[in-house]
DNA sequence: TCTCGCCGAGAAAGCGGTTTCTCATTCCAA
DNA sequence: TTGGAATGAGAAACCGCTTTCTCGGCGAGA
């Protein structure tokens, strides 16, 4: 290949069409009235030369560029996919682009990612973050404008879009108390997560609301195979009078549904079992997944809104909390 | 809120440091010896400011933003999740980030995200596009530097990173052939997935290659409720004699899972099935699902390699196909 | 001791746009 | 007919950084 070509400018556009470079630029920005014939000269020049503006020159006078990061522990995750989704797209539907940064679970890199990641972008979105609650504290009034995802931080001036975990708990637990289950067992989630923290606040509520009921917490994670793994320690409560099982994610309860199979418990005959999330694949699980909806997408439209705001300088609106739903479904039942 | 205080520039820095600008790049970028006392006073001066280069006016300079971007059809798809997420690590690795545009699977706009996409990054990974193939080829080229993801394009002037879908389906239809079956459903996917079309050619050639074995094509999708609707379809190959049934990926075979246990169709007693992608939830299904293992986060990790070396100058480096590994599980048995 | 070459630092010229500023027209009202 | 406001287009400044260019100072060789 030859010398590379360089690429043609606002210049080469406005000596071909024999004005101005400013007269291309409004004629592009069509932010000022302008002639007919320079626009009609302006445009035919533009599509002769292939010209298309460098998005770079424009960021750097305009100061922003239309981008947006958001900062995730693990791109796995569905709910993280379903929010990345739904963020994309809404954002898209403004002429927004995001770009995501996986921390891959490390917290000792969440606060540089994030750092880095802003200074590319014009925003960001902070999902999860797993970092001590201080140093958050910290970060996001670094990284203005920011919208925090699943992660209380009370009184920070930050949105804050989440899913009512404690809530969502409770609720849970009140399905399960209504089947007559008293003995519940909990599978909880990773340690520096913080929507397992507010799951566990749910459990405490759930049990001072319900002084008949009794929960036991088990360690676990948040995937599939952690789920599989935590089926020692569910049936250990089991024997011990668990007739319920509450996972911290969809994912874990179907890798406990897949172990509990194999050991011949039977779902939700002897173990009623739910999940958190609501992923796709609970519906189709044998017997289908009972679980607390979380409206993903939703969420992340929702974010998008929120930064929408930010940016155009607006004020910090409202934090919002998603009530999750309820979806009974086969995985749980009646105690026996 | 005050004025928003302008951001502090290279300027700031020169001049609370004595030295003048070309100084402070100097000691940035740290390709060119410079005085010891001047280091020092330009990184006090950078600490006290709290000085951050502004990525924008380097990007102009350099003429390149570090940052990729990856076209997907759709977020959702778990194997796209794996791709995505093993590029997105390791570009980080290089300094590269990368932003995704999700087409929605819309044909029709793939091509301008292709292009709007392009224009705020370095390179571009087009990944399942679903586009025809002429359209194609001509984008290859106004996009360079760009890899092809899971889409062949003969003698095309791009890299191609990809999995073998026809060697794939080969291995899949042996696996069956072996345990007897000679009458088997493939279960299709969708119509402008060129993985698809690679699939129906693995398809062909198998039954070329063993004329004992018959395979009909029943439409499917690519969803887990696709995979649930098609069970009508399939159940009705399964009377005309099927045994086994190859789903388009994982995602349709466990949706028809569900739905053959529904209908209480024994899996694998009955009737085998296999899936194609291996996604983490395969093996937690009941009974464990077999399926084609795609190695979903190194494919993401070759594309940035090739990626990396196109953005350097370098040569197209030489596509790559990875085989499939079956997963042999519970869902496909000896047939009865 | 003098000259040549090298090195390091500042001045200034871009990178490719947008936007202000300026000035020449045009148009309308007096 | 003329003054003044409104309009539109070009010149030039500017966004913040990198990189070339230039020049002064210094060390080494003669």
């Amino acid at each position: 290949m030859s010398e590379r070509t360089r690429a043609i400018t606002i210049a080469d556009v406005a000596a071909k069409a024999g004005v101005s470079q400013a007269s291309v630029s409004r004629v592009l920005n069509g932010k000022q009235s302008v002639d007919p014939g320079i626009v009609r000269s302006v445009q035919s020049a533009i599509a002769a030369l292939g010209y298309s503006p460098s998005v770079a020159a424009r960021s750097l006078v305009h100061g922003r560029n239309d981008t947006i990061a958001m900062v995730v522990p693990d791109l796995e995750n569905p709910l993280f996919q379903g929010i990345l989704k739904g963020l994309s797209r809404a954002a898209a539907s403004d002429g927004y682009r995001v770009l995501v940064a996986d921390t891959a679970e490390r917290v000792d890199d969440e606060e540089a990612t994030a750092l880095e990641a802003r200074q590319r972008c014009d925003a960001l979105v902070l999902c999860a973050p797993r970092m001590p609650e201080s140093q958050l504290r910290r970060l996001v009034g670094r990284v203005s404008p920011v919208v925090v995802v699943n992660r209380p931080l009370p009184d920070a001036a930050v949105p804050i879009v989440g899913v009512d975990y404690v809530r969502g708990i409770r609720d849970l637990v009140d399905h399960l108390r209504e089947l007559g289950h008293r003995r519940i067992a909990y599978v909880s989630g990773p340690a520096t997560s913080a929507s397992n923290a507010e799951r566990l606040r749910g459990v405490d509520e759930a049990i001072a609301a319900h002084p008949d009921v009794r929960i036991d917490v088990v360690p676990g994670g948040s995937r599939l195979d952690d789920g599989y793994a935590a089926a020692e320690s569910v049936v250990a409560a089991h024997v011990g009078g668990a007739t319920a099982v509450i996972a911290f994610n969809d994912l874990v309860a179907l890798g406990l549904l897949q172990r509990l199979g194999e050991l011949g418990i039977d779902v939700p005959g002897e173990l009623s079992l739910a999940g958190f999330d609501d992923v796709p694949m609970a519906s189709f699980a044998t017997p289908p997944l009972t679980s607390m909806s979380v409206p993903r997408t939703e969420i992340g439209a929702q974010v998008w809104a929120r930064l929408r705001t930010l940016i155009a300088g607006g004020p910090i609106e409202h934090s919002v909390l998603y009530r999750p739903r309820l979806e009974a479904r086969g995985s749980t039942g009646p105690v026996r």
